[in-house]
DNA sequence: TTTAAAAATGGTAACGTTACCGGTAACGTT
DNA sequence: AACGTTACCGGTAACGTTACCATTTTTAAA
């Protein structure tokens, strides 16, 4: 070994060629084999302090970095984890994503992310390259369950866990928010406000989310007595401009509606708009209630009244169960579900 | 080879443990040699077509997935790059994401991200922790320029470049926006219509952004031949919070200011907050105008009028440049700046 | 002092892939 | 008939690491 070295390098000039540094190189210039540094390199034992010291100090000197991809070939193990998202700038992904890389990193995992834009066939490819990286598992938060890929993974026993969205007949583990719930709540809050006239703007049965919450509405309202009628319940797409369509029709069809539930914060800012629009007040005229509890949702005037998921601790307690699982021997089959929070802001009024 | 081969999967299970398919199992199914597989893997000539079906045909019978690891280790390139970014909860940080992500899918990159949550101590773990996986190249978007750990970069030749921030004497390729001229133009818009006591809600000269953008609100004002006064620029942290907290002492400390631009969207939030406890109205009072254009400003009321950047360009552009570094044998140092949009809405008017 | 046990070290075969070199067979050219 | 070209194909050494076994040295017990 002749190159130049000098100082902190991660890699040797020699002839010109950058070469990385590898353990052969630290075995050579501290006078021990290679299993030796792989010893020291690992804390593993049967290692002499002062050849330990000694190695360490080459290790410094030489800027030696472990080749992860060489280390994964042996031990069949890359310590990198795969988190497929269907749309990062979805307001509700960022948290989740800040969840699960701090988590990540916690336990000493990288994690490659792939924004699938909900395409299903790029969720397919998605896991497809994730495999073909290696990856010790993966976290997917599908938006109609692209199920057939789930359960093939199940079926290999790759480690896997859904996140955030609940499939239908989850195969595999998943941590997720109890929706009928949640949206139960934020209904019902509304009729212990005096409301009865309420309508809903929804995502629709299409999706999980969306079909959920729906059967939390319609629960607190038949608990109530209250009868539903057709046009209150208005199905969009997710988007905010969706959610004024909706409103618009919802608002149109009857005028005696007092308020409106909305199960995506995102359509409830349509829905402020639609409000705005026809010149009626909120809450005075209409009290709105979102859920989620997205980053803009306390900056919209009113401050939105809604129900907050914790996105965060979800992508954490992904990480967690997927980490159980890549070290757990047999296959498992979990769910956990997180409860959400009524945040009452200024979007609702009793009457 | 007697595993109980079931169609399209991806691992055989032998004597109950399950083993990867590589390309050794295709090469014996195929009665060929792995060198053959291998040609037809990566398309090389040199192959008969007869053989090539055969081949294809069982590695399609088995599921056959390669495995990038080893490829890896052998060609010295993963085809993954990292993506380094301080907050990912930031608005800014998704769409640059998406941009990042759709561009390095499109090269057949897979991407690593790391949100070091402007901790320069993880900044400096995540480079090491990338290169310790062996990426091929790397994406920063690090707050108070981590210099030392760019430079390092530089100077073993890594790919790498600098994305959305620019350093001050930037070592790296950078794409970013012109802030000065963005703060110029937003300046120079309310002093067309009119205004002339003009206050500015700043990061300061801490981060490169907010001195650039300062340096743009300074330019303007000056052109034309308004002296600022020191109590017209006021210096806060980067929330919707400490944007209010600094509006209250701008408009406390003088109270001729019609107009505020804020060097943030978020802060901008913050200024509204501020106008309206004090009675006032947007932008019958005050006319509000920010910069970055995030999710929440087309909702906030009156609708924030502000300077669009194109964060997903930024992003795609920041890997198209990697990409060309990484193909590259010399070094390159290329800076690429990008335009702004100035998108008026309805917080300011003419006086 | 002998001997067994423990501590410290090294050699080498994997891991799954590609690069490189070498070989055979078939074909046309002189 | 001898020879050069192609077209195909295979064997094997890497890549950087760890696991596994073997070996040497030291220590402790008898």
């Amino acid at each position: 070994m002749t190159g130049n070295v000098t100082g902190n390098v991660t890699s040797l000039s020699i002839f010109g060629v950058e070469v990385a540094v590898t353990i052969k190189d630290i075995a050579k210039n501290a006078g021990v084999s290679v299993t030796t540094v792989s010893r020291v390199l690992n804390g593993k034992p049967d290692v002499n302090i002062e050849t330990e010291t000694r190695v360490q100090e080459v290790i410094k000197n030489l800027g030696y970095s472990p080749n992860s991809v060489a280390r994964g070939l042996v031990l069949r193990k890359t310590n990198v984890i795969g988190f497929v998202v269907p749309d990062i700038m979805n307001p509700n992904f960022p948290e989740l994503a800040r969840g699960v890389m701090e988590r990540a990193e916690h336990y000493g995992y990288s994690v490659i992310f792939v924004d699938t834009n909900h395409d299903s066939k790029v969720e397919k490819k998605a896991i497809k390259l994730l495999r073909s990286n290696q990856v010790d598992g993966i976290i997917v938060s599908f938006t109609e369950a692209n199920q057939d890929e789930l359960v093939k993974l199940k079926k290999e026993s790759f480690p896997s866990v859904q996140v955030y969205r609940k499939s239908p007949n989850s195969v595999l583990s998943t941590i997720a928010i109890d929706n009928v719930a949640s949206a139960y709540r934020a209904v019902k809050f509304l009729i212990k406000s005096g409301h009865t006239h309420i309508g809903h703007i929804t995502t629709g049965e299409k999706t999980q989310s969306g079909l959920e919450r729906l059967q939390g509405y319609k629960k607190a309202m038949k608990e109530a007595g209250i009868p539903v009628e057709d046009s209150w319940i208005q199905i969009c797409p997710h988007s905010a401009e969706d959610g004024e369509k909706a409103a618009d029709r919802l608002l149109n069809a009857d005028d005696r509606i007092t308020a409106v539930f909305s199960s995506h914060d995102l359509m409830a800012v349509g829905v402020y708009e639609s409000v705005y629009k026809r010149g009626l007040s909120i809450p005075a005229d209409i009290s709105v209630i979102g859920h989620d509890d997205i980053g803009i949702s306390k900056y919209l005037r009113p401050k939105l009244t809604t129900i907050k998921t914790f996105k965060k601790n979800l992508g954490k307690a992904a990480v967690d169960l997927l980490i159980e699982e890549i070290q757990s021997e047999s296959p498992m089959n979990r769910e956990e579900i997180f409860q959400t929070e009524l945040v009452v802001r200024d979007s609702t009024r009793a009457i």
